[in-house]
DNA sequence: CGTCACTATGTTATCGATAACATCGAGGAG
DNA sequence: CTCCTCGATGTTATCGATAACATAGTGACG
């Protein structure tokens, strides 16, 4: 910034406000300045700019993974929403492990953002802590925690389990079952289960579960039918061996609410191996939406998820409460739409 | 710091070696450090850090997209391989405009990271030169260009669209087309081809089809048999409608090679709707093995690319040349795998 | 018992910017 | 003609850490 200044015959705050609020430099002065920038090809340094103006311009994601297709979208959306306001991002992964997160809240606070995104509901009391203390709005994603540090965006993952179980029910089905709870395998030969945490994508299963639950009692559709012990292996073979092991305790059930669309992949697979007839003998229905759930592809019916809108919505409220505008709804919810398609 | 180190009894650059080489203080001393800086909850502030130190342990990477289960697990395998190593991810999405990669790769080095990892193989005059400016190691990784900035991982887009072209040769295919060339459409509804730059989908697409105008001729396979105006929406969508029309104009076409996955599922779609045999009649091939390709989803066959292992040595080589290690191959080519599935 | 080598800790300057206050000149009001 | 105001620019201190050099103990050895 020094050389910038010599060459154009100014001092180095001149520099700075030509950068900053060129407005506040003379036409002639700003042109010299900004010639001198190009010239000598100088990018300033934000990272002394954060210091001294105790701004960093920088948004911190913590999400439990990128793979799988899940938070890709919103993290993107959310990418896309700080970019057009002049702010970076800066990406962390948790691998499911909330002491992971834990961690790398601590190393996202040493950058000091402006403010941090989380996708998992449930933080250790240490994380929690942290996040209180930093002074910084937070926003959690996706699952819309009962007790959230500040604010969320997202959708209830137990109403979505609900309404599919209604949807189900309201098309006729009467023996309604449960496919792939339980914990998520991490893709990609991650470690099994690492971190010693409860599994992040546990949980919100367990919430869609919850829901179908929760369902079936206000609809008086008897017990649950869920598999005790989930299969190994990634969400679409566990989807295929879940369904079979659920035919096998209950085979006459007329439709099967999987926990996401991987699993209703595997299950559709399974039960077309058996010839059984989808959705004739057996509704199949998904959550998420995928690509590859669409009218061309499985042809599923599912729940969709507004994933992109949910990170740039979240941007938003970050930099909205940031320059100190209200944030008129803190707890947003963004709801979920059932997509009904060939399956169920 | 200097709460910490008051409260320790200590200075300040005390307290920073405890933090940065425990093993130059004193047992005892490091120990009151230690619970100072529990009690006080005090998270050092490696913005600080940086501007003194000269080093500030953040790496970019600017992808065109994350939607799309393109470049996920290769920013996940990244941000995995440098958090291992105490390094932060700052990622910018280009949106397909290598102008906007042009305007982030001046944002990424106003951060001084240590390094960046780009997934498009085109730059303009000015980011190259940017790049080449800021001294620091670079990575350009999937396509592995012609005319390298730096160091690049990937594989060939050319010598994959070669291998699978030759691969339906060799199961007795002789009238091979191509499908989803051409526009990659933005999803989530972004802008239309924004920023005016060519958009970088297409140029490997182009590559793939390249490869696939090479084999043709090498085996004397005839003219290439591709779909001259490309359709509009999403590559699913636009899979099925380049297969039907590439139908039209050679209905005798007994193999087609997608330049993607997607396009291959609604190729496989297409061809269900009109009674086709696949893949008796015609052999459908994809790009990329997403997981919806699997054995228990469509059964495609496609070529899988070590998206996740690309990342991972990304990191590994940035971090490399950053400690001074000499890197053995600073062009890795990580290859493809032909996986041979139902459909070809 | 003095000197040396070495360990543990402290002092000062610096990284590259910006905030806050200071200065200077030009033009308008009285 | 003087004083005042305001716009344009400069000076100085500061953000929070670390590098480089400085200094105080501490034990070994001849």
């Amino acid at each position: 910034m020094q050389d910038v200044a010599r060459a154009a015959g100014v001092s180095t705050i001149t520099v700075s406000r030509v950068l900053r609020t060129p407005e506040k430099v003379k036409a002639a002065t700003r042109a010299r300045v900004v010639a001198a920038v190009r010239e000598l090809g100088y990018v300033p340094d934000q990272g002394a700019g954060a210091l001294s103006s105790r701004e960093s311009r920088l948004v911190a994601a913590l999400v439990s993974t990128l793979s799988g297709s899940i938070f890709a979208s919103t993290v993107d959306g959310l990418a896309q929403s700080l970019r057009e306001a002049g702010h970076q991002l800066l990406l962390g992964t948790t691998e499911y492990s909330s002491a992971t997160e834990e961690a790398l809240v601590a190393t996202a606070l040493s950058r000091r953002p402006d403010g941090i995104v989380l996708t998992s509901g449930d933080h250790t009391t240490a994380a929690r802590s942290m996040l209180a203390g930093a002074g910084i709005p937070v926003v959690e994603v996706w699952e819309l925690p009962e007790d959230p540090v500040d604010m969320a965006v997202g959708f209830s993952n137990q109403e979505a389990g609900r309404a599919m179980t209604r949807h189900l029910h309201a098309t006729g089905r009467r023996r309604i079952g449960f496919v792939g709870g339980g914990r998520q395998a991490g893709r990609g030969g991650g470690r099994p289960a690492a971190g010693g945490g409860a599994a992040d994508g546990d949980r919100r299963g367990r919430l869609r579960r919850r829901g179908y639950e929760a369902a079936l009692a206000e609809l008086g559709l008897g017990a649950p039918r869920v598999v005790p012990e989930p299969a190994d292996g990634s969400m679409v073979e566990r989807g295929a061996r879940d369904l079979a092991a659920l035919l096998e305790c209950w085979p006459d059930t007329d439709a099967v609410f999987c926990s996401s669309d991987s699993a209703a992949l595997g299950a559709v697979s399974e039960a077309r191996r058996r010839g059984i007839a989808v959705p004739d003998r057996l509704a199949i229905a998904g959550f998420g939406d995928f690509e590859f759930a669409g009218e061309l592809g499985l042809g599923l019916t599912t729940v969709s998820i507004p994933g992109r809108a949910i990170g740039a919505e979240a941007g938003r409220m970050l930099l909205a409460r940031k320059s100190g505008e209200p944030v008129e709804t803190p707890i947003l919810d963004l709801g979920f739409t059932i997509v009904r398609r060939a399956t169920a």
